[in-house]
DNA sequence: TCTAATAGTTACAAAAAGCAACTAATTTTG
DNA sequence: CAAAATTAGTTGCTTTTTGTAACTATTAGA
């Protein structure tokens, strides 16, 4: 395995070196919580701008229904990591503003199916060019194929992860 | 389990594409999002298994610290991002599990200085190893080019999205 | 049928965030 | 130099967010 944490690009800086030259500045895990944490808000900012008080998390269900309406609720839990309970409690806040709707599903009647409201398809047009700005922003400067890399390895480290990881609400075997 | 009956793609893939191709899955933000979610859910239990109930942002104060011990506690605040009275009650959790002490600066008595116990000092060899093997497992199969390429990228984005972010407690003009 | 498993909700407790007001020490400024 | 402003940090209080466990309803199984 590649540790390249531990490259000792500057080995110096580090009095009580009993571990190596570890540098948490280039450190996989601490670059990317940090990218997304800026990310994040520069995006809830953005939202807010644009007269929208919503949080990534909403989005991303709202995102997801723009690409696949009528999901079902045990979909979303399992495509967000969320628990079962946080994303009843998501959902029921975007029923209240009514952008989305939920309907039993009559095949199995203890499913639910998540369909957007006209409304909510309409935000469409409205939020997604905020996201693009978002990433635009953060994107300047950087070559298309830096990009391209980044985003293949996270979604490989993230399919490297996601495995072992247990879900309150899920039953994982 | 994804025992949906019905997973069939009824809709074909951006119906409504009044805005081109826009596909979540592959956008940036959301795959760093959610690769920074599954680490931090994966450091975590690492530490929980090994005794240590610590938050991904404490941990960090503490690496922090191992890299530069007597930081003052306005650099926290800036670097980790979050408010000072978030930092001012992370630093006090810290020192309730004697990790950590503040000292006055005694050349400007308004500041603290951050020190690390003997005993934070002394986490480093344990739970800097959890750190690494979780790096080391998402990273796994990933050619060392392509991680150099994401972290450096990384960096950059936020680099680009951290200037116009103006966080509580910190006044920026 | 009786039992188990799924899907989801609810209610209540615990933790985390946010906010505003408040010390205390230092600078600025008139 | 005194008054005012700034900076660093804390505290108390409120609101939000989570976590947990128990509970309903529906379907599947032996």
């Amino acid at each position: 395995m590649s540790n390249h944490q531990f490259e000792s690009k500057e080995v110096p800086a580090d009095s009580n070196s009993d571990l190596g030259g570890f540098d948490i500045e280039q450190a996989l895990g601490f670059v990317v919580n940090r990218a997304a944490i800026v990310m994040r808000m520069r995006l809830t900012e953005n939202f807010r701008a644009a007269g929208y008080e919503m949080s990534t998390e909403e989005f991303v269900i709202l995102a997801r229904l723009w690409d696949k309406d009528g999901m079902f609720q045990s979909e979303i839990v399992e495509q967000t990591l969320k628990d079962k309970t946080r994303v009843t409690r998501l959902l029921g806040s975007l029923i209240m503003r009514s952008w989305i709707e939920k309907k039993t599903d009559e095949h199995d009647r203890r499913n639910f199916r998540v369909y957007l409201t006209e409304e909510g398809r309409a935000l469409k047009p409205i939020l997604l060019p905020l996201v693009v700005s978002v990433i635009a922003a953060g994107s300047a400067g950087i070559p298309r194929s830096d990009l391209d890399t980044t985003v293949r390895t996270l979604r490989r480290v993230f399919e490297n992860l996601s495995g072992a990881i247990d879900i309150k609400g899920e039953a994982k075997p």
